[in-house]
DNA sequence: CCGTATCCCTGGCGATACTG
DNA sequence: CAGTATCGCCAGGGATACGG
């Protein structure tokens, strides 16, 4: 006793703050498009989609739609010729992202990289 | 400046950390499971279906042997009668669970819960 | 009690083409 | 350059029934 939480702690109930976090991030991409943000500082949408391996034109976009519309994302364009559009982290997705370099770390520290074992 | 991880840094690359681990307990259910086995300790399988709010038997079983698996969870059975089964977090399991924690409390501290605003 | 076996369906995700 | 518009797949997830 001690180690535990209380049995009657909402782990895991119907509104747990875990889970509205993950409506929040989670999916396949989002997580790993706020982390290219914070690294880059500022980003445009075409370095973004470089950065991030593998994902498409349209994930990328809906994407950065729901976390716009989430506060996470800030977005600005400048219109010039041709336009240019850079992201930006807001304080608050900024306050998550070192819980996700943790989780970045644990992987690295308990994960080793591996092809399919032949 | 001095902000930035530099921008050559591999923050969604192809064998990334974050990609691997969110490959271990991504989706729906594993990151809820976990937090909740760790908050009693050592539970039996009937308790963790009542304790993780809408999981179907189906998932809960798929994902505990695929967390057995990957060395996430410990499954230790008891041939009483009726059988008893107990899970419990590995060491592994274990360190991650302090950074799921923070996750919890961030969505705690920004998100409000809210019903749809009518 | 602790699951597995099946079947089924939704929506997340992707490919491609196209626009301001 | 920075996206939308469409279409369609398929795997993740769910309901139900059954087995050790």
């Amino acid at each position: 006793m001690g180690r535990h939480i209380s049995p009657c702690e909402n782990m895991a109930g119907e509104g747990c703050g875990l889970k509205r976090v993950l409506d929040l991030i989670g999916g396949k991409w989002k997580i790993l498009i706020l982390c290219v943000i914070y690294a880059e500082g500022t980003v445009r949408y075409g370095e973004l989609r470089r950065r991030v391996y593998g994902i498409t034109n349209t994930m990328l976009a809906h994407s950065l739609r729901e976390m716009e519309r989430d506060g996470l994302v800030e977005r600005h364009q400048f219109d010039e010729m041709p336009v240019r559009v850079e992201y930006s982290l807001t304080a608050s997705a900024g306050s998550m992202i070192p819980i996700l370099l943790e989780l970045k770390r644990w992987g690295e520290e308990h994960l080793e990289h591996e092809g399919l074992p032949s």
